[in-house]
DNA sequence: AGTTTGTCTTTTGTATATAAAACGCAAGGG
DNA sequence: CCCTTGCGTTTTATATACAAAAGACAAACT
């Protein structure tokens, strides 16, 4: 009735840490591993008899010694490691940011259980979530409508980011000297020129660089509601991503340019300097944005049916 | 395993319609039924069914006729007519904004459903949605933690606040003549000068006219991230006025005053005095919500006990 | 043709069941 | 003493059960 996914992930993790130890040698306390594991003690016990059964580990008066080497498929495929839940999330959004369904659309938590074949439970958890989102519209007693991934819905999204953002960042000239932010963003700056160097072969590791700089931005807000809402945007990015591959190197190299522009004037901490650039970045993706939803709404990939 | 609310409200709606009819007066349809209580036929019919039951209404060759007067003890009390969910909503963020947890209390959810007399089912459908209130935060695979209604908590949403009312009152004066907007906004403007008239008597009417008019100030932004967040802000005023009755008459006074400069401004469309006006009207209720939240945390009515 | 009602099917709201994971206490060892 | 492990108890994650409510279709009635 509960998926054992932390389970499997726990015994991925030591796992890799009985790799990197010499054989023979001694396993952490129980202890110490729940806390690098951030699981409970119950879970690495478990895990323990696990790697025990499996012939990885032995006990020799209390304490665990690698007793073989692991190998790579002793660990659990990944598509295993994350929860029911984890899992109904990505791929609802996956369906719905790829177009599978139209504006107006009506869901209801049965036949979504269905398709993804789980209980409405986990179904039913998610909506509200979705809600939050701004993608679906909950009829009382009835069912969900969804309301599209539109233009509408990414001018929405980004009137508010722009609010928030430029909020935010102009917050981040009263930081004192001594925060640590100063020193994140500047190492965030390295990162981008050294990017922009080897950015031929690099350039898919720029979304990660990108949600680091922004999320930077954000906590110097010291807003929930502000950092609340930057995991919707977020979630956009990475999905959309996906599916947006088109002139991908370019666009890349446009937002490194645009974002060094507003990292110098944060760390110059002039005002004037970072509004502009915050505006004009933003406005970039802005358009980028709403280019591929376009596109998307005009090549409908699948008007409606099952992903199975 | 399901409430019956449903019936029951719609039990006491259609008890309603037969008051307003003379006796021996045909029942309008179950269509007609079902779509001025916003229910399905089903629910109707098996309110009129209940309502033969009770005497009320007598079959006559397919029609339905009142047969008897009803009573006011004929009715379900009200506390009946909510979805256990509802009730569950309300009674948790009246005991949370009674003070009766601080910061960092340590929720779970199978003692807030013991606590409320439901399933863990419910409790973990709204802990979510807390938790987008910005109340509570999530320990994965553990308890939630209270963030507290501190002054933090108030000030975070009065910055977010603020910047949504200026963006959604400037566009008011983007809006066309013809639009409906004005004239909502014209008979709520009346209904200030009404209302400041009666104050003596009437300042309880003040806290849905406030709602409506920042709701339609909210509106014309036709932005569902900025009029969802008024839900919060919303949510907060309607619990924070239950506990701070204190000068309520005074504080009514000041809003009503603030809000008519407000609306003048906005239908001069005078953008200057709008930013005037919003700005200060939002100053003094920021202050009132942290004067009474300040004043909460020093007497702390009782530092943590169930309510049952 | 368009309502109205009777009947049957599907979906939603809520409680409960149960394995997995977390929590907490006590006893043992350095 | 503080840390470790062993073990019993509580809580969480997820599925399932089932009454109430919604929805759908056809026969009856204007």
């Amino acid at each position: 009735m509960k998926g054992n996914a932390v389970y499997k992930r726990s015994y991925n993790g030591c796992l890799a840490i009985c790799g990197s130890l010499p054989l023979g040698a001694e396993m952490p306390s129980e202890n110490e591993l729940s806390q690098s594991l951030a699981v409970s003690r119950t879970t690495i016990r478990t895990v323990m008899t696990g790697l025990e059964a499996a012939g990885i580990l032995r006990r020799e008066s209390g304490a665990r010694r690698l007793s073989r080497r692991p190998a790579p498929d002793d660990a659990f495929p990944d598509t295993q490691t994350l929860s029911t839940s984890a899992t109904v999330e990505r791929r609802f959004l996956e369906w719905i940011l790829d177009g599978h369904i139209g504006p107006g659309h009506l869901l209801t938590a049965t036949e979504l259980a269905r398709q993804f074949g789980t209980s409405t439970t986990i179904i039913r958890e998610h909506l509200p979530h979705f809600q939050h989102f701004g993608l679906i519209e909950r009829r009382p007693n009835s069912a969900w409508l969804f309301k599209g991934v539109t233009p509408a819905f990414a001018n929405e999204i980004y009137e508010v980011r722009e609010m928030f953002e430029l909020r935010a960042a102009r917050s981040f000239i009263d930081l004192p000297d001594d925060s640590g932010s100063w020193r994140r963003m500047r190492t965030i700056e390295a990162e981008h020129r050294s990017l922009l160097a080897s950015i031929d072969t690099d350039y898919g590791l720029f979304p990660d660089l990108d949600e680091r700089l922004h999320r930077t931005v954000h906590e110097t807000a010291d807003n929930r509601f502000i950092k609340d809402f930057y995991d919707i945007i977020s979630m956009l990015f990475h999905y959309n991503a996906q599916w947006d591959a088109e002139d991908e190197k370019q666009r890349t190299f446009t937002a490194l340019t645009e974002h060094l522009a507003y990292i110098e004037a944060l760390l110059r901490r002039d005002l004037k300097a970072i509004d502009r650039a915050c505006r004009q970045h933003l406005k970039t993706a802005r358009s980028n944005l709403l280019r591929s939803i376009e596109l998307r709404m005009k090549v409908p990939s699948a008007p409606d049916a099952s992903p199975a």
